[in-house]
DNA sequence: ATTAGCATCCTTTTT
DNA sequence: GGATGCTAAT
């Protein structure tokens, strides 16, 4: 542990800027004066301090999952404050989630008091990045009270773009564009900057002019999307010196949370602002980059001692959070990824349970088996509260759902459609953001005919034609409409009342207090009227987020507050609930959480590592896969528990599955086989174990299952996998295109056997799929590969 | 303007 | 299997 940067024990805060701050009279600046190290330093380790310490010049901080990572990067600011080395307002501290920078935030202030209050610039990348340019907006080409569009909107304009250059949208879908743009954004390019070949990749070479017909539709409507905040900084930066140097000067330190997670508009963002040698510490663990899919890039954190040179490394190794045999299976199974930067994690805690791998029948029965486990524990006094099932896709909650309300158990899902992404909110705020500004376009034509008001498409169009020839606002475009005979009466009429009902909420919102304004709004446009109206079976639920919407709304002092709060932030966060509950999510969402006991269903070839992946990016996608494993299993403090269905219901088929690859790449003396007693006769399971561990040969290949032994007798040298079968070959690392049997094995009429659902006759066949009436289980679709003759 | 029927999609998710 | 989104029909 380095001493150096540590205030000397006794002496004088250093000057400058410390003069200037203050905390509390007697706080823990004092005692930091007073004691030989702060107490918030005492509770560290060696290289924890040390990551507090070295405070200058660049700092990588690898933190290996459950190190004390949140701990290393709330103590540094707390120690650069404390220390005085600058003031709240001089640390730029990023995160990716509104989630994850509040956390921060209060665990500054509970470190070294309310101090940490005023942390300006302490928040997600978007929000920091749009604050900035909000302040020098008119410098690239913008209004500041710019608005900030989401996905949803992003879309609506894309659509329309793409239509007015006579595209046939279905070719050629608005979201396939929308994702182009934000890969190309999340790279920090612009419509100018994108690589030649790129934009072939749509409608036939128009994406990019598609791209900058959408920035500058963008800049007329004042508004800009997600990506913007970021590369409009970059184009901020870059082309005003002056601007950028007021930041560089101001942010003396600075800290980036999940640096894993990074893409490179982010990266450069950074870079300009911290320079080659700046006081910038990023914390992140390349073994938990699960976000490359959506542009992050997890070269920035292997290259950064190459793109800061003379950076200090610093590794967190030491885990506090789970048993040794939970670590064991988590490190033996990430050792087998070639990109990485490595680490290796160890403990000083107890070797605990060891990872169980069950292998079950189907579906139906690992969700049966988790429930009647959860229950189990239950009994002994566990929590709920401390379970939590990891899927790899959302499909797969639906079963474990079905179970536990069949079984009575509490569930909650974790993650999800977020509440201000659900249609209720997004329209109620519609109806907030035109009040607030009648030229939001995208807002007004969101809610013109909702609830349907007679004002569709034709009279729109009407509406928009003379918009863009005047250059003026919908909203503007339509007050001079209703004085016109352009409409017909009833149309006029609607909008006229519409535009009189703005007028009049205008008009209250200057002086009703704008939770109480919402209401009024939602009951007079009848929009309120729409959804008792209806009688789906979400309805109601929709009423109450709107109920929620309005109380949420209680909290801020003003209407524009609120909206511009909502648009970057807003969680749906579900507060005040009493029941202890187990948690259902995906690998994805659990990232940064931890529970008692763990359970991993579905780790099957196909599933997990999920196909896509691998076929889209090779053996890239395959480590990014086995990163997500190993999140999945290092988020267990006691228990892990791993399952795997030999047949699973995939888009309406049924196909059997082999264990995954990541099974055989577990520890055998951390990993113990349950024994589940089927219904099926229990067999595989102890086949499993005895295959895998006591003949001690690849796994996979010895694999006893009746599908498994059926394959390979089909197989002419009995051995290769998918020979003979006419099933989707070995599942490979690289991408494999998949075996498709250009001949029908079946006709109609044929009795055939399958294992789950026994004898049967085809009655049609398309493709490889067939359609089997089977004696005892009905009418079902199968692949003919898992048919036998009889 | 509303609605039924049909095709198509189906990994992960934040801002 | 199911959700979603568009077309065509009323």
């Amino acid at each position: 542990m380095t001493s150096k940067n540590l205030p000397k024990p006794s002496g004088p805060v250093p000057a400058s800027p410390a003069g200037e701050y203050e905390l509390r009279p007697g706080g823990i600046a004092a005692r930091a004066r007073a004691a030989a190290a702060p107490a918030y330093l005492a509770a560290l380790n060696s290289e924890q301090g040390e990551a507090v310490e070295s405070l200058d010049g660049p700092v990588l901080v690898l933190a290996g999952a459950g190190t004390g990572k949140t701990r290393v990067l709330t103590t540094r600011i707390a120690h650069i404050l404390a220390t005085g080395r600058a003031r709240a307002g001089e640390i730029l501290a990023v995160t990716f989630t509104n989630k994850a920078a509040r956390e921060m935030k209060d665990r500054v202030i509970k470190l070294i008091g309310p101090a940490a209050e005023g942390m300006p610039w302490l928040g997600t990348f978007h929000s920091i990045g749009g604050k900035i340019l909000r302040r020098h907006a008119e410098l690239v080409g913008l209004k500041p009270d710019f608005t900030i569009l989401d996905t949803d909107d992003q879309i609506r304009l894309l659509k329309q773009i793409i239509a007015a250059a006579n595209i046939d949208d279905k070719r050629w879908p608005a979201r396939q564009l929308a994702a182009r743009i934000d890969h190309w954004k999340n790279r920090g390019l612009m419509p100018d900057q994108v690589p030649a070949g790129d934009g072939f990749a749509f409608a036939d070479g128009r994406g990019v002019e598609f791209y900058a017909a959408y920035q500058e539709r963008l800049r007329i409507l004042n508004a800009v999307d997600f990506g913007d905040l970021l590369i409009g900084c970059l184009r901020l930066f870059r082309e005003n010196a002056d601007v950028l140097d007021i930041y560089r000067k101001r942010f003396r330190y600075m800290l980036v949370d999940e640096y894993q997670d990074t893409n490179v508009a982010q990266y450069l963002w950074l870079r300009l602002i911290a320079g080659k040698d700046g006081n910038v510490c990023c914390v992140g663990d390349d073994d938990q980059s699960i976000y490359g899919w959506r542009g992050a890039e997890v070269d920035n954190i292997l290259r950064f001692e190459h793109d800061f040179p003379g950076a200090k490394v610093i590794r967190l190794e030491r885990n506090y959070r789970s048993t040794a045999h939970i670590l064991a299976a988590a490190s033996h199974l990430i050792a087998h990824n070639e990109s990485r930067l490595g680490k290796t994690l160890h403990t000083e805690g107890e070797d605990g349970e060891k990872v169980q791998v069950r292998g079950v029948w189907d579906g139906a029965e690992e969700a049966r088996a988790v429930g009647e486990e959860i229950e189990q524990l239950q009994r002994q006094g566990h929590s709920l509260d401390e379970m939590a099932i990891l899927v790899r896709a959302s499909f797969q909650m639906r079963e474990f759902e079905e179970r536990f309300i069949t079984l009575g158990l509490d569930y909650r899902v974790i993650g999800g459609p977020r509440f201000y992404e659900r249609a209720e909110i997004r329209d109620a705020m519609a109806y907030l953001k035109v009040i607030a500004n009648p030229s939001n376009d995208l807002a007004f034509e969101r809610i013109v005919n909702t609830p349907r008001r007679g004002l569709g498409e034709s009279s729109l169009q009407v509406l928009h034609e003379f918009a863009r020839a005047e250059h003026i606002p919908l909203a503007e475009a339509a007050a001079i409409l209703v004085e016109t005979e352009e409409l017909k009466p009833r149309q006029r009429q609607s909008l006229g009342g519409l535009l009189d009902d703005f007028a009049r909420w205008r008009e209250q919102s200057a002086h009703l207090p704008h939770g109480e304004l919402a209401e009024i709004v939602l009951d007079e446009s009848g929009y309120t009227q729409m959804w008792l109206n209806e009688k789906s079976a979400d309805a109601p639920g929709r009423l109450e987020n709107l109920k929620e919407l309005v109380r949420s709304m209680e909290d801020f002092d003003s209407l524009a507050g609120f909206l511009e709060h909502i648009s970057l932030v807003m969680d749906n966060e579900r507060g005040g609930e009493g029941t202890e509950r187990v948690s259902l999510m995906t690998l994805h969402s659990a990232k940064g959480l931890e529970f008692d006991t763990v359970f991993l269903p579905g780790w099957e070839e196909g599933l997990f590592p999920h196909q896509r992946a691998i076929d889209d990016a090779g053996r890239a996608g395959l480590e990014e896969e086995r990163r997500l494993a190993y999140v999945g299993l290092t988020r267990a403090r006691k228990r892990a528990r791993i399952s795997f269905a030999q047949n699973r219901r995939i888009h309406a088929l049924w196909q059997s599955s082999i264990p995954s690859r990541f099974l055989d790449e577990l520890p055998d003396g951390s990993v113990e086989i349950a024994d589940s007693d089927t219904s099926f006769g229990g067999g595989m399971a102890s086949n499993y174990g005895a295959s895998r561990f006591d003949r001690d040969q690849a796994f996979a290949a010895s694999y006893e299952t009746p599908g498994w032994r059926r394959a390979q007798r089909n197989a002419p040298g009995g051995q290769r996998r998918g020979a003979g079968g006419g099933r989707a070959p070995v599942i490979d690392a690289e991408p494999v295109a998949r075996e498709v049997s250009s001949t029908a094995r079946f006709s109609p009429g044929e009795r055939v056997f399958h294992q789950k659902f026994g004898y049967g006759r085809i009655l049609a066949a398309d493709g490889n799929k067939m359609t089997v009436d089977f004696e005892k289980a009905g009418r079902k679709r199968v692949i003919d590969s898992f048919l036998e003759r009889h």
